[in-house]
DNA sequence: GTGCGGATCTGAATCGATTCACATTCCGGA
DNA sequence: TCCGGAATGTGAATCGATTCAGATCCGCAC
């Protein structure tokens, strides 16, 4: 194998005729260097086109200024926002991020867990597999002295701190914001019950429901497993089956189900059907119709996220923070008025089912 | 600061009562160590919890076991595909990615490549902001000895492996198929016109029309900067001013902008206006109506990449490769026929405009 | 001319793992 | 019993940057 090495500061120094901790003064700015000795110095690592081995400095300083990242899976739309703010917050103050997908899968997650604290990683932002149950892997590593953060799922069990969404506020607005707009008939299709993001925002629906009188009927909820084609199967049983005036899905891909499903039937929304989800992707405002959308700030949560888990590791002995964000409704045609002629053939139709 | 130091190898040895060079050996596995003294070691790793410290042992061995990777932005839905393919291929390798978003500026750009450079990461994935012009940062990092592979968009001018999709080809039979299904008045949204890729997919556009005898007019052609709203610009232009019977569009947001479009001006698809598009997000089967779409490999240009860096570090002076991967067409109901009173109509109307 | 303080610089130790020259052990065969 | 050589271990040098104790230099006051 060939290689070219890369200038070290050695060499630099040798070429500068100085020694190499000027070399590293200059460049470091920490301690004064004459002017002299400074010009030569930078004329050399222009010359030589030195980049200083952060690998050595790493090792040296004990500190690598890299973070880890782990989600669920970046191919869901949901995650992109999110680590693109916690890259431009490293970036902004001088950290990498290794970012790696668990497939919400524990056993991966431990396998990164162990790579990234081979690494020596300064810090971890984690969205966890699962919340409960065998966390010792997470906290081994904590134990180990990295910082960690739990963003969008929170970890109450460990001792870590954690960013999230306020997810059955958002959801409950939602709700009420079908009843509000006359529907008694609200199916929701939720995430798998193991993780509380989907019973958080089941938790929500019920509570909008509660708050307005209204029955909780079982029937009205299905899981989509968080999948586009667990949205479809279950829009399709739930039109088929209870009938309900309003779908409410716990995230975006399910939605995206229930539009297929509704096209499949020949159902149209919101004429037949009204439509909103969880979570507002690019898509929500080109589908037709626009889809009514809970809003999570995810670009923030990565941004904020990192800026919580490098505070932490400027002072590790800080209180624990524990920082809920908030949704935000974003209306759109999914959930526009039907007419009462509609809705009279909706309740017609589906006493007969 | 306090700090929870981690074992070393030497802490490991002296439990083991063994020196640090024999635990190297038990756990590389290199160097065959009595069965004795590797039970001994791994008894005192497991009772200290030793994770090698990574740091030390890419400076001893000059390798970080680390790729960069460099897109536009991880939020465009091309990208995460492609960025969970480099991923899933680099952790196969046991190595680990680095990933940045260029925004496709040249400075950003550059400063990135001098950060991978100084991390010392053993080769980068680079989606080039330009392809054209200075690329003089590029070339220096290839010059340190750092093997690049230009994905997705090639690097004509470079010494350097390029991994790219067949634009052009994909374009021509995207609009040969609305030719076949009687269109005659295309219009297309293209993406900026620096970049080859843009270039490429006009560039299949004029083939197919060529192809079919058809002329070209400048007139139906519309540059929407591969963004959402000006793709919904783009629309609005040539609706009012060409209209078209159908329009191919550049990339995936865009046509997102021209479903918008369509929506406000109270047109549908297919019926009023056939839409196709370059780019198979998830959504475009979610969409009313399914989006006829030009399937890129994303997942593969990942993967395939990171396989062809790595052949290229462990042979540097291999001979240069040049891949390109095929498109293939999802042909859906966006481009459905239409009837022939329909097309009458729009003859008529555009022939008043 | 001498001495002294401050400003600059140098050189060596250090971070933790790998590796290689060399030391030790152990075995069979003579 | 002794020797050769294979098998197994040890220990020190090394990777490249940082840092700190100590060396050197300079100007100035006495």
């Amino acid at each position: 194998m060939f290689i070219v090495a890369m200038a070290t500061i050695k060499e630099v120094a040798r070429r500068a005729r100085v020694s190499a901790g000027t070399v590293s003064n200059v460049l470091s700015g920490a301690i004064p260097v004459s002017e002299r000795l400074k010009q030569r110095v930078l004329e050399a690592v222009r010359e030589l086109d030195y980049h200083p081995n952060h690998v050595a400095r790493s090792l040296k300083l004990r500190q690598t200024k890299m973070l880890g990242l782990v989600v669920s899976d970046i191919t869901n739309p949901f995650f992109p926002q999110m680590v693109r703010g916690a890259e431009d917050a490293a970036w902004k103050h001088n950290y990498i991020l290794i970012t790696f997908n668990s497939d919400d899968r524990q056993d991966r997650e431990r396998q990164l867990l162990s790579a990234l604290r081979t690494r020596r990683v300064d810090g971890i932002l984690l969205v966890a597999a699962a919340t409960e149950g065998d966390l010792s892997h997470i906290q081994c590593v904590m134990e180990a002295g990295i910082p960690i953060v739990a963003v969008d799922r929170a970890l109450e069990s460990l001792q870590v701190d954690c960013l999230t969404v306020d997810n059955i506020a958002g959801a409950q607005e939602c709700v009420h914001h079908l009843i509000e707009r006359g529907h008694r008939r609200i199916g929701i299709i939720t995430g798998p019950p193991h993780l509380p993001v989907a019973r958080d925002r089941l938790e929500g629906y019920q509570r909008a429901l509660a708050a307005a009188g209204l029955p909780f009927d079982a029937a009205f909820v299905r899981d989509g497993a968080f999948r586009a084609e667990g949205g479809y199967q279950a829009a399709l049983e739930l039109l088929s089956e209870v009938r309900p005036t309003a779908i409410f899905t716990s995230n975006a891909v399910m939605a995206l189900g229930v539009l297929r499903a509704l096209n499949e039937m020949d159902l149209e929304s919101p004429r037949d059907v009204a439509v909103a989800t969880f979570d507002d992707p690019p898509f929500a405002e080109a589908v037709r119709p626009q889809l009514t959308s809970v809003a999570q700030p995810s670009y923030d949560l990565g941004y904020k996220g990192v800026e919580i888990l490098l505070r932490r590791i400027h002072e590790p002995n800080r209180k624990r923070v524990s920082q809920v964000l908030k949704t935000e409704l974003k209306i759109r045609a999914s959930t526009e008025p039907r007419t009462s002629a509609m809705e009279h053939d909706w309740r017609h139709t589906s006493a007969m089912g």
